[in-house]
DNA sequence: CCCACCTGGATGCGCGTGCATCTAACCATG
DNA sequence: CATGGTTAGATGCACGCGCATCCAGGTGGG
């Protein structure tokens, strides 16, 4: 069957993760200060414009709950995000985006943008390197 | 520009992998007490069917250096694979898949290849999940 | 109203990874 | 043959992740 298709799609994706992550952990992380995961939250952020319960940004970013506790944690910390309890739910915690999360985010959105088209508009050229 | 394109397809590696990588590790790891990256090194060593250098590994594994060490140390200690001094280059370490190494490849085949085909064969499907 | 069950999120823990560094062996030059 | 630079692989270290668990708050049945 299509078994080989498959694997060597499986193949693909692993190494474009791979070149991608990697990069982006670099050139968030030197430039901007940001882990992927935490880039990532402040994107979905920007993106909706409004205050987001933890669960909804779990199904959005591929990561565990408790990771993202921890990053919503490191991004509190770092004052780029506020969170407040979910006055409807106290269980729930509602996580909003500060206005220093907006410019960090905005200053960090070029450096992913370009690590992104670095590697996927490589991807054809990258195949015969 | 795509930038929409290469963002898109950026979180499309970003979910495939996510799911392929959870399931691989649920799945080898429960029936084979292999970690994806365990059997991603047998599966070059029975692709190539000879001892390799760990650098050789390294160029077809996306893992560090010091990542391969370790997993190539965890799969001597479990006898899937033996390691031997290169005697051409003093320095080098070649390893080589053991009959054990090789039936466990072959055990846990089935088992990666139907995560991937459930993987990227519902990649259609799942997109207008 | 009470109690057993469920759900959202936080935390302890172990593990695998990358980075920096170390050691040993190779190699070129004098 | 000695020496400085380079390369292969191993190891110390810090960190982020997932899993299991815990706790507070909600919810339904008696």
């Amino acid at each position: 069957m299509d078994e080989r298709f498959v694997v060597d799609t499986w193949h693909d994706v692993l190494s474009k993760h791979a070149r991608a992550m990697c990069a982006l952990e670099r050139e968030l992380g030197d430039k901007h200060g940001l882990g992927p995961s935490e880039f990532e939250v402040l994107d979905r952020m920007v993106a909706h414009d409004r205050k987001l319960r933890i669960q909804e940004l779990c199904d959005e970013v591929h990561l565990s709950q408790s990771a993202l506790s921890r990053v919503v944690a490191r991004l509190e910390k770092a004052a780029l995000v506020s969170r407040g309890v979910c006055d409807s739910d106290r269980r729930g915690v509602f996580v909003r985006i500060t206005e220093e999360g907006r410019a960090r985010h905005a200053a960090a959105l070029p450096t992913q943008r370009a690590v992104l088209a670095e590697i996927f508009d490589d991807a054809a050229t990258s195949l015969s390197t």
